[in-house]
DNA sequence: CCGGCGGGTGATTCGCCAGTCAACCAGCGG
DNA sequence: CCGCTGGTTGACTGGCGAATCACCCGCCGG
């Protein structure tokens, strides 16, 4: 009976509504409670179905993690790859990387604070190497880094995996700060500005002085929110 | 040297060299293993004691991991306090606090990986907030941002939270790389190297005109010893 | 010499939870 | 109407590991 109907075996396409109910579950259970401290029993009760039901779906605990993290980090690399290939400046696409990360905390701040808190640092346990997976983005963006100092726009002295590896510090640093409660995530106006300071003040710190001249130029043009906010200086 | 009763009493002074031991070795485990990934029998036989006697100082395995983040982050937090109350113009105290950092994990790489893989971002589970700790730590430094933005050294339109928070993004992200290999720790070169760039790219990125050019100017004094900071007590 | 005390030991206990499995139920084709 | 198939259920178990506890031993004071 060589049979595979195993729902697990088309990833991606079409998955039952029941899987991706549980994953769901999964998701909003490790946020509250982290991946350690949440028994299946819980994500079980949390998607409204019966305990052994989750094990139809996935092998073991570990895989339901593992399938939490691929979904949403691939999300995010794709994201991220399509804003380095694409066309534009060094600065633009800079901007584009913090939106795309900012933009996803937006929709399912949840599903960032699992990715954040549970899985970029996690030691040894399952299979993944979510450390290759964190490199990988690394690497991903810094190739954008390598060409933006041939031509002079970064400075010199820059290592490119460096940069790279700031970018992401500053966009996670920053994150962190809304999901641990130090900044306010209901304010859009708070994300907003948030997102503005650390593009910003990342670009000056990387870029050379005639590319970064152009940066203080920059106005955020779609105020999808109110007007800038006002700052008292 | 002189005896001492109660062990866990009088915290911090002198505390027996067995409890030391455990710490120690239970610092190791946490490193190579991680905390939940860890049987106390695991930190036992690494101390060379026996499985009971860690609880005979500690309360339980919580307080273990408890302790290491209390012994390690206070530590950190003082040099800190004294690089941020101590003489200084804001960029060399920016550089100050990054060497602090460092030089943790130069002098021990294994206590700082534990800090930064399992305690820093750990979700609900024990009694201690990091989360406190960690916000703390930005609110500490964040004094020293606002002093610098009245004096219009600092971008006017930066919040001085955040500025302190990406200064602490941009020094975890880059000893994270070293942690997960991205860079060789073993080369002492880089790690210079890299706490050179983290703090020019971060003072250049946050710092207003007139101020950071003077960055430019700045050359490690000597690359085999510290800088002026105040290193270890 | 005795007894008590505090550091030290490690087999035992005990609760918890991942993972299993037999039974259940709807639909459907014959 | 029957029986098969595949999604669904939840009681049950097996192992694991945190925490306990009865015991050990060297020292000190009386």
């Amino acid at each position: 009976m060589g049979q595979q109907n195993k729902p697990a075996a088309d990833s991606g396409s079409r998955e039952s509504e029941r899987r991706r109910t549980i994953l769901r579950a999964a998701i909003d259970v490790f946020a509250r409670k982290g991946y350690h401290g949440c028994r299946i029993a819980d994500v079980a009760k949390e998607a409204g179905v019966a305990y052994g039901l989750v094990y139809h779906y996935f092998k073991n605990k570990d895989e339901l993690l593992e399938t939490v993290f691929d979904t949403g980090w691939s999300g995010f690399v794709t994201r991220v790859r399509a804003v380095v290939e694409g066309e534009g400046t060094l600065a633009e696409k800079v901007r584009g990387i913090v939106d795309v990360a900012f933009e996803a905390y937006r929709v399912d701040p949840r599903a960032v604070k699992v990715l954040i808190l549970e899985i970029a640092r996690s030691p040894a346990g399952s299979r993944i190497n979510r450390q290759t997976a964190f490199v990988d983005a690394i690497r991903l963006s810094s190739g954008l880094f390598s060409v933006a100092r041939e031509r002079g726009e970064l400075r010199p002295e820059l290592d490119a995996h460096l940069a790279s590896a700031l970018l992401f510090g500053n966009i996670e640093m920053g994150l962190t700060a809304f999901v641990v409660g130090l900044a306010d995530a209901r304010d859009p106006e708070a994300l907003e500005q948030a997102k503005a300071q650390i593009a910003n003040s990342f670009l000056y710190g990387v870029l050379t002085g005639a590319q970064a001249a152009e940066v203080s130029e920059w106005k955020p043009e779609k105020s999808a929110t109110k007007s800038k906010a006002p700052k008292r200086s």
